[in-house]
DNA sequence: CCTAGTATTTAGGTGTACCGAAAAAATGTG
DNA sequence: CACATTTTTTCGGTACACCTAAATACTAGG
């Protein structure tokens, strides 16, 4: 059953995982050359490999989808990842603009009962440092269901939930503008000919305007309503 | 400087180490093959490419040797493969013959940052689950003058202060034993025509004889004399 | 000091994961 | 609906870390 991949085939497992995670279109040979930062003719090769091992439905041209298999492995890679950099910040003090690259590398090395014992020390968490939630050990994902900031429509408020982790740049940035995961917004307005929204944060009684740029506004995922609820799991559930 | 070395020359490196941590002759390309599970011939290519690298001295026919540059990676190899040993066990509950495997693999993914880091959490130890000393970050190793349990002639006595870690089982037939670190032996004497030796075990107030076969004897290391000292290491000393 | 036996290296070959360039299929725009 | 553009695949090659089998160098016994 477990056959060993490699740590490639596990990147890519994941990554085509990871495309249809906020959104539905399944991703393409080209879109996953992109996201793994290889040519097209290697995504090329490593698919038909993928498809022998059952792990992706392709056929030639088309879109690469998981099978119910890959979609087990990408599960297990996503748990490692997520729970590795859940550990980084929480036992190591690391930032969490700092953990995604640490944890691509040591999702690969790490045994099922390190990642089991590790849950376990960080009370089987459910969601990791960026508001990405962990799926459980039996392959359940705790459903967040959250929009873009980018798509919000002004008026909507809600509390973010979650940071999209890829670019550690604009996490630094959010983190200096005191930005982070369970911050309340209510979007404002959007500038006119293309600008930036505005959004209204809540800081413990005060509130500030903020300019988000579309780029940012892409990576900021929020729910809207009241006070924190879901997304945690008890132990067991 | 750090030229990122792959998994394997990192290995090769440890392992060359590791031969002469406990003894005087320098490794031999057979010896190197042995350990590492690997065919004569691959060593042979390693080692030429470790030369290039400027990490052994070698010339064909001859044994291998570090240069010092090849010492400083060994040691920090060395460094993180105690630490996370010494982690999986502090933290992880692994027991001392499980944790091995998991850090031989663990020990390639991690990054200095996280090693540092690690290293703080854990108290800076001076060394680890099977009483090994840990290099420090500077590279220095604290100097443990121990005797094999094997060498030692009847009358001896002193303290367990290393168990070879490199049989799984014998560890768990130890630890089954009720054997560990500090454990506090004397040798009461050899049986004959090359049976086992004899050691009486100290056990708060009580104590035991017990057979000890040579390939157990061999693996384990006895500091002669009274309460355990040196081999702390105070941090930053 | 020669030679049989052992240790080591070289030669030729495998599988994996990449690449750039060339060929083939899909796409969309007039 | 043709055909130029884009996307994807195929083709030939590289680097790495292994392998087995063959060749070569050391070494110890006679
Ligand atoms: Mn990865
Ligand atoms: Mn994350
Ligand atoms: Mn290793
Ligand atoms: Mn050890």
């Amino acid at each position: 059953m477990k056959s060993q991949l490699s740590s490639s085939t596990e990147d890519y497992v994941k990554t085509i995982y990871a495309f249809t995670e906020w959104q539905d279109a399944p991703i393409t040979s080209s879109q996953l050359a992109a996201r793994l930062g290889v040519a097209n003719s290697s995504v090329s090769e490593m698919v038909r490999k993928l498809k022998d091992l059952g792990l992706v439905d392709h056929r030639p041209y088309g879109a690469v989808r998981l099978t119910e298999e890959g979609r087990r492995v990408a599960l297990t890679m996503v748990r490692r990842h997520r729970l590795l950099e859940t550990f980084l910040v929480n036992e190591l003090g690391y930032s969490w603009d700092e953990v995604h690259v640490e944890a691509e590398l040591l999702e690969h090395a790490v045994s099922d009962l390190f990642v089991e014992r590790l849950a376990a020390k960080l009370g089987n968490p459910a969601r990791d440092p960026h508001g990405d939630p962990i799926p459980t050990a039996e392959g359940t994902v705790p459903r967040i269901d959250a929009h873009r900031l980018r798509e919000l429509d002004p008026g909507h408020a809600g509390r973010i939930t979650r940071i999209s982790d890829e670019n550690p740049e604009l996490l630094r940035y959010l983190a200096h503008e005191r930005i982070s995961l369970d911050t309340e917004v209510t979007v404002v307005r959007r500038k006119p000919f293309g600008g930036p929204l505005v959004v209204r944060i809540d800081e413990g009684g005060a509130s500030r305007d903020f300019d988000v740029a579309d780029e940012v506004a892409d990576a900021v995922w929020v729910r809207s309503g009241q006070p924190h609820q879901g997304c945690t799991l008890e132990p067991g559930a």
